[in-house]
RNA sequence: GGAGAGGUGGCCGAGUGGUUGAAGGCGCAGCACUGGAAAUGCUGUAUAGGGGCAACUUUAUCGAGGGUUCGAAUCCCUCUCUCUCCGCCA
């Protein structure tokens, strides 16, 4: 959320400032509707005084006089009386106004970074540097003809029990599957992560803390009797493990690793990576996070997306770092770099991870605060998958596939998974 | 699901209609004492908004939202969360 004090005092740079997202914010209502919210609480607050100084003046004459009806107290209180009857008035004003800010404060998205790429969408985003060599050959398979030819998921049989976009690992699928998210959350709570293993399931006000709604109802599955979701990332009730927290300064920056499954509606995506593991409904993410103090969070987004690319490193995998552009930026984002890996089947690279500064924005949304310099500050929250699981098993079996058909486990999983080749299930 | 008890500052906890933004304690900061520290003593210490260069001043906030009243942490209503007991249950 952005701060509403800006919004009022200088609209044209928070105009400017979102307008790097590569299309045109007009702030001009909700600008108007701040100044005029100013103007009644100082109306308000001004009532208030004159109502309060003539309360305590009954209050004495009542001590005093032990009379509760005399002539002058009677008229006193009902003066007091309207004032009452004018504040009320103001205050109903007053709600509806804050209504409308609201509504539409919590649909600004956060300002990009100055030193984000510029650009319009994706195409414009910037590939910083590359890492492996990319695998190229002939006869390659896709990693869902692997995952077929081996049995170690089932995509079809997994509709009869929910629907298209979901999927059934099998024996070695779900044994690599779960070596995976041990492997990560490993390494990452050796790196100085403390584990956290939150409820899947979120309310909206942590959806609102983190930034998913209210603008983006759509991409979360709803339960119909309850406030309650199906959390589309841990980084949702990460955010939320701290709401209206004021935080010693000394424990920061605070450091999560939280694996969890996650769920997405993925609106708008019909037919669209369709087959394997891409694109599902319900998928498994190890998820970094960060809470810092504002002046360290550009040393502490560039460290958390270390911490991301060392997974593929160890795991072997053939990447890319890419700066993302303003027009491709999330909406809480202020900087995000993408890991993309390679996937020889598609001849391309594909997300894997996406590490954002977030900057106050969450913060500020879900109330979290430090005493910094001897003032509370909103301070910066960063989050990073460490990485997606499904997505990572995909580039594990195309880029390990063998001529026999097996998939070669890279070395850093043999352990977890207990064998260098994953043959059939 | 049924019955009951609660939600007060960074934390704990007192406070059932009157000048209470709220006793006390812990924590934190400063000062004193000390060779230094601990212990002790003294002082200070909520947040947000408005006005002022500043000293300062003013308003709001005791789970949330309504209501009663000249005046509400305190009374009434609704919601919400937590705890205890019973029921159900991996």
């Amino acid at each position: 959320m952005l701060d509403q004090k800006l919004i009022r005092e200088n609209p044209t740079s928070v105009e400017e400032n979102l307008s790097l997202r590569g299309k045109v914010y007009n702030i001009s209502h909700i600008h108007e509707l701040t100044v005029k919210k100013k103007d009644i609480d100082i109306e308000i607050s001004n009532l208030q005084s004159e109502s309060k100084k003539l309360s305590k003046l009954i209050g004495q004459e009542i001590s005093k006089s032990k009379n509760n009806d005399s002539p002058d107290l009677i008229y006193l209180k009902k003066k007091g009386n309207e004032y009452r009857i004018k504040i009320s008035e103001l205050e109903e004003k007053q709600r509806i106004f804050d209504k409308e800010v609201d509504e539409e404060i919590y649909n600004l998205p956060n300002f990009p970074s100055k030193d984000a790429p510029i650009g319009k969408d994706e195409r414009d985003n910037l590939q910083i540097k590359t890492w492996g060599d990319p695998l190229i050959k002939e006869n390659i398979k896709s990693h869902w003809e692997i995952g077929e030819s081996l049995n170690i998921f089932d995509s079809v049989k997994s509709t009869k029990i929910s629907k298209s976009r979901f999927i059934t690992l099998i024996g070695n699928g779900a044994r690599l599957e779960r070596a995976l998210i041990n492997f990560m959350l490993d390494l990452h709570t050796k790196n100085g992560y403390l584990e956290l293993m939150p409820p899947a399931l979120v309310n909206s006000e942590s959806l609102t803390g983190s930034g998913q709604l209210p603008k983006f109802s759509n991409e979360s599955f709803k339960c119909s009797n309850d406030d309650l979701w199906l959390s589309p990332t841990a980084e949702v009730p990460l955010t939320a493990f701290h709401r209206n927290e004021l935080i010693d300064p000394k424990q920061l920056p605070i450091k999560y690793v939280a694996y969890s499954p996650c769920f997405r509606r993925e609106a708008g995506s019909y037919g669209r990576d369709t087959k394997g593991l891409i694109r599902l409904h319900q998928f498994n993410k190890v998820e970094l996070y960060w809470f810092c103090d504002p002046s360290k969070s550009l040393e502490a987004h560039k460290k958390i997306t270390s911490d991301a690319e060392s997974i593929l490193q160890k795991l072997n995998l053939p990447y890319r770092l890419v700066d993302i552009c303003t027009g491709d930026l999330g909406f809480s984002s202020s900087r995000t770099f993408d890991l993309e890996v390679w996937l020889p089947s598609s001849k391309s690279y594909r997300e894997i991870s996406s590490c954002s500064n977030c900057l106050d924005f969450q913060a500020r949304r879900s109330s979290i605060r430090s005493k910094i310099d001897k003032k509370n500050t909103y301070i910066h929250t960063l989050n990073g998958s460490g990485l997606a699981i499904g997505r990572t098993m995909a580039a594990i079996l195309e880029n390990g596939q063998q001529k026999d058909g097996s998939v070669k486990i890279p070395d850093a999983l043999v352990p977890y998974f207990g064998s260098n080749f994953l043959k059939t299930a």
